[in-house]
Parts: structure tokens; sequence; C-alpha cells
DNA sequence: TTTTTAATGATAGTATTACTATTATTTATA
DNA sequence: TATAAATAATAGTAATACTATCATTAAAAA
């Protein structure tokens, strides 16, 4: 299991110099990023403030990562793919495209699960850093140069998958792919804004997580459906 | 017109130190870093490269605001505010609150309209920057410190005065507000999808503003009248 | 086991960024 | 015309974002 991810994450070795995995001060690198970032901010985040957590020097950092946005565009595939894994080995086998959305819908607005023993990040950190840095990974000025080095493939690749099921469970909503992608950027600002300006939100009583998988599945539900009621099954 | 503007603009004097419509040098200040921001990207901005381009010194920008970040929500509430000022003299008087819904979708879709005679500063650019980089403003650490200097207030009133014509339109939808948040994000990010990443998206032929509008058209009114079907009016 | 290679640690150094402070000069206002 | 306020010019500091060098240690190949 771990080996197949690991083979469906080393998509873009273009994110590193040095391969964090490859040994203990690269794993300590990324491990200690992830709550140092979530701690900081990434505005606030530097190499120097993370070597001192580690005990290594800034530039032993800089032979693993060119900077602190290539650094921050790992850990963010790595949770994209890490998230397509789960969709590829916990949503595929469901039942119904149905209980396959809805599963999606869980996963994207919850943190990941606790079973999957070989994950040495914090979750909680990961996840919060997931939601309030991720849109800096690709609205920046130089978006097209370094989409040509297929830096956003596992989030691309996670959109894909989600709009298949979302074509499959209605095959004549025009716009699958729009439409995961807002899923997938809203799973993570909604409960952003649940949290941090709830009048953006219609949200009382409920959890952000919560709220936000509520919000989202009424939204995706309610379209697709209607959708699907206005044209019916071809005969 | 215009002075009504200003009034309901004037709202967040926090953002600045010196008020820049208040001097030629503050209005310069603002038309070139939309122009810069523009060009650079809001990362590679800095108030050196802006004194530059204005023939002034560092030192004199820093007595108009604090940082760049502050520049930055300065020109996002200016935005925020004219668009809600757009909304109250475009839209509020049109017959229907679809048609209402529709004219908020093609202001929040496309770049601000050329006959408001007295904008000075370049609407393409102001577009794009506010497209770019509007996450930026919100999506931080401080987020809740600098809430309570109600520096986000412009953009609350949009959401909040959107949100109000879609509950009009459709009483029983019960998530307005997210909605109206969500539309105002999204407006922005399939865009940017549509002209960056555009395999996030379902674009073929349309410009990405005109792209934009589809899909929310069709979001928007799918779900509203999805819901109004099932809940029909009280007897 | 020795030798070579590769990774790390320690230290230094540079250009740029993000500011603050001081004083002189200009411009607007009383 | 005097006074105040805004700006320009200059300097300076601490932090950031790197690059370079060399000695040391650990791992792999010979």
């Amino acid at each position: 299991m771990a080996t197949s991810f690991h083979v469906s994450f080393n998509v873009s070795d273009k994110l590193y110099l040095r391969d964090p995995e490859s040994s203990e001060l690269g794993r300590k690198i990324v491990q200690n990023a992830i709550n140092l970032i979530h701690s900081l901010g990434y505005e606030h985040f530097t190499f120097k403030k993370l070597a001192a957590e580690i005990h290594t020097t800034e530039a032993g950092i800089y032979r693993y990562f060119e900077n602190k946005h290539r650094l921050l565009l790992y850990i963010l595939n790595w949770y994209w793919s890490y998230l397509d894994w789960l969709v590829v080995f916990q949503v595929n086998n469901l039942p119904s495209y149905e209980e396959q959305l809805k599963k999606i819908l869980e996963l994207l607005t919850h943190r990941l699960p606790d079973d999957s023993g070989n994950i040495a990040f914090n979750k909680k950190n990961l996840n919060e850093i997931v939601i309030r840095e991720s849109n800096k990974a690709y609205l920046i000025k130089e978006v097209s140069e370094i989409n040509k080095e297929q830096v956003f493939k596992p989030y691309k690749e996670l959109c894909a998958k989600i709009a298949a099921i979302i074509h499959a469970y209605c095959p004549n909503y025009p716009y699958p792919r729009s439409l995961s992608s807002t899923i997938l950027e809203e799973a993570h600002h909604q409960q952003f804004f649940a949290r941090k300006l709830p009048n953006l939100t219609d949200n009382e009583t409920l959890d952000a997580d919560a709220y936000a998988y509520e919000y989202l599945h009424h939204l995706l539900f309610g379209l697709l459906d209607s959708v699907k009621a206005k044209a019916p099954k071809k005969s």
C-alpha cells in the first residue's frame, strides 16, 4: 500500500534538490516545516527559523529545497497525492457514485484519517496549513512557468478524478472539472471562513469541518440532481 | 455619485497612516502600486521598487502605509467597496431578483465598467490583481487580529448584500452567505484557472470571464431553482 | 580494510527586504 | 509673512534569502 502510494507520489522530483524522504534530515525538514508553517504562517516562516528548530543550518535546508515556496509545494503535493491515494483505495470500491461523492466530501472536509500508520506528519497541522496556504502555491505571477515543471500534477489529477465521478453520477452536467475544483477549494475556504470570518458563512452550531461538509453536500447534490431530473435517462 | 461612494468607502481608515486620497503623492502610490503588483506579483513587489517607479523614496511611502499588506488591503477594499456601490446603483433597481443575480455575476466576472469616469486606476490591472492576490488579504495567520480592525468590512458587506438577494430570490435556500462567498471567490478563481491552469475547468472556447459567468450562472440558478421547486410558495 | 564518495556541520559573506530616524527643503495655510 | 505640514534626501539597522567554502563524519565501493 505504502509502496504504491510512494510510486504515485514521486511524480515531481522537480520540487526538491535532494529527496527529503531519503534521509533523516530530509524527513525532519518536512515534518518540522509543517509544524512551523502552521505556527508562524507561511509569510513569517523562514529557513533560518526552521534550521534553528531542528538544530541544523540554513545551508543544510537549501541543499534539499531551493526556497520555501518549493517546500510548501512539496508538502501540498504530498497531501494531494495522499488524498488521491485515499480516493483510489477508499472511494472507488463504494457501491454507488452517490456514496463515492459523499466519501470524497468527507475526505476533503476532514483531516486525514488516523489509521494511516506510516504518516509521520502532524495531521491537524497539515490539514490547517493546507486550508490556509494552498492557494499560495498557485496564485502567483509565475504560475505558468512552474506549471511546465508539472508541480501541479497531483492537484490536477485529483481534480480530474473527482470530475470523473461527478460525470459518472450525472453525465449531463456540463462543468464537472470546474465543479470539482470549486469543491476542492471551497472545502477548505468555507472551513476557514467558518472559523475565522464566520459572517461569510451560515454556520451557527456545527464544527467548521462538519459545516463545510453539509454545505457542499447540499450544493453538489442539489445541483447535480436537478440536472439529472431535467434530462432523464436515455431510453 | 462619487461623493456617496467615497462616504461608503472611508470605513477603514485603519488601513493607512495618511489618507492617500488627500494628496497627489498618495494617489500616485496607489495607482502605481496597482500596476507594479500586477507586473511583479505581490511577492516580488516592494516599497523600494514602487518608490523608484514614482520618483519618491521608500520612507515617503511608509508615511502612507505601514507595509505592503496594508496597501494591498487598501486596494482590495477600494475594489470591494466600489463593487458594493455598483450593486447599489446598478443592481437594486432591476425588476426581478433573477435579473439582479445575473447582473451581480456579470459584475463579478468582468472588469469594472468603463463609464465610471472618475477612476484613475488601470481597470484591467486592478481586475487581474484582485483575481490573483485577493486571497492573500485574509489567508494569513493574523486574520483574526486584523479582522478586529474592520479591514474586511467591505468584503463582508458585499457578501451580505449578495446573500440577501439570494435569500430574496429563494427564501428556502439554507446557505445564502456561504453561497455568496463561494461565488465571490470562484468568480475570480475560475477565471484564473481558465487562463492559467485550464485543466481545472471545462472551458474550451470562451474567454475566461465569459466562461466564469456561464459556469456560475448554471451553478447558482441550477441550485436555487431546484430548492424553489422542492418547496413551493406558501399558500 | 582502505579508499572514495556523499552528506552534513560550521562559518562567512552578499544583496535585498523591511523597516526607522534625522535633517533639509519645499509647499500649503494662517 | 510666519508657521506648519508634507516631502525629499540620506543614513542606518535587523532580518531575509540566498551562495560559497572547507572541515568532518558516515556510508558505500574497492
